[in-house]
DNA sequence: ACCTGAACACCGTTCAAGT
DNA sequence: ACCTGAACACCGTTCAAGT
């Protein structure tokens, strides 16, 4: 027997000794497939791989996690922990400003995280009734500074929604471009040449980022938007009977 | 041997015949790939599975395509080709009904084809030369309706861009909750009542679709844009000293 | 109660044939 | 040139233990 084990621990093939009871926490677990996703990515997280960095067998995860889907629900729950607790408190004196401020920090945050980016955004909807309510606490705040600004409760919803949808859309697609491996920043397509017969395209095609989810464009959009819920205010005002 | 097989046919385990040489073309392997795709969706598509299908052997897909990435950017070429052949031509006399029409064909089209979608939208850009020049031939057509109309070049390429990201953006929200099995169509939430505290939030839950990308908020959006855009042609066209 | 390896059914891919 | 099964390294998960 203590010679098996030399041997195997000759070629590195020796049995891991066995953690004591109580030795492993679904907290170190949960903390544990965070470094991992860290280091090599959300796509590289497998059980067996987190076990090897966890230094635990491979079935004892099921202990405390009873499928990888249940374990990705709570490594979802815990990146809205820390993108919440990563917001600043809405700031901006004046209706618009309070909207362009919380989702340039919505974007910004993201784009600087990608494991919790992948774990909010690119994996579909997997709230918690606690991950819920952290985001329903903060979309009431932003839509109570709308109604009193004197948006109608429905105008400052579908405001509200919009805007996040948007952000949406621009942190999933680039992060989509970035996971395939694509230069995000650098100005210009590789295979502009394509478009020699699109004059206005190709123009604008060599001043931007190519895939136009740049800085710029997500700014103009977001302006955009504002500009056009000016317009929805001055009605609902209107409406109300308000001045 | 005779014997041999006719046990194994006994046992439903018989090999399958050989296929002829020449009798295996990549057209028929893609049009048997979206068919498994459209009966079981795209996420059940594996080599083993599509083989099966196919009657072939699973090898012998690697003769046409050099890996399961190469087949699926052939899948999604295809289904760019499929997309592009069902979207009506420019449709409305002004600027603002052509972008109108063209997202709320995007859209419709893609909400009724997943297979499609989630070949174009989920799965990151994997543009082939020909879907690239597709696309940017579809974009140029409409920023030269935009320009014509009066817009500088960069604000059409913005405003382009902006509901193109907006529309995608609701598309990959509403497939992903879809993908989940949420019923997208209901209106509340199932844990409405932890909203008990957000007077504005939980009245407007109540009456839409919680996930908050339904036709309407869709619509809102694409018009607030649209709203958003009347200002900057007016600026634009100051700019250029037009009347 | 908690931790474990063996085993199973799947996957993508490579290789060394067969025809 | 084209088609193939066996084999490999991986995956998620179950099961029947061990302690």
């Amino acid at each position: 027997l203590a010679s098996r084990s030399a041997a195997a621990a000759a070629t590195g093939n020796q049995r891991r000794q066995r953690r004591a009871r109580g030795s492993i926490t679904p907290e170190e677990v949960i903390r544990g497939a965070f470094e991992l996703a860290e280091a090599e990515g959300v796509e590289a997280l497998s059980m067996p791989r987190l076990a090897q960095a966890l230094d635990v067998g491979v079935t004892s995860i099921y202990w405390y996690f009873k499928s990888k889907d249940d374990l990705l629900g709570a490594l979802s729950a815990e990146a809205f922990r820390r993108f919440y607790a990563a917001m600043p408190p809405l700031a901006g004196r004046e209706w618009d400003d309070v909207l362009r401020e919380f989702f340039r920090n919505f974007r910004a945050l993201l784009r600087n995280d990608d494991v919790v980016c992948d774990l909010t955004i690119m994996r579909g909807a997997s709230h918690t009734d606690e991950t819920l309510l952290q985001s329903w606490e903060r979309i009431e705040e932003i839509l109570e500074v709308l109604v009193a600004a004197g948006f109608s409760e429905e105008s400052a919803t579908s405001a509200y929604f919009t805007l996040s949808v948007y952000t949406r859309g621009c942190l999933f697609i680039e992060r989509s471009m970035r996971v395939e491996g694509r230069d995000v920043s650098a100005p210009g397509h590789p295979r502009a040449h394509l478009s020699a017969d699109l004059p206005v395209l190709s123009k604008e095609m060599r001043k931007r980022s190519w895939y136009m989810v740049d800085d710029e464009t997500f700014e103009f959009g977001l302006e955009n938007h504002i500009r056009g819920l000016r317009a929805v205010l001055a009605a609902d005002r209107e409406a109300s009977g308000a001045v």
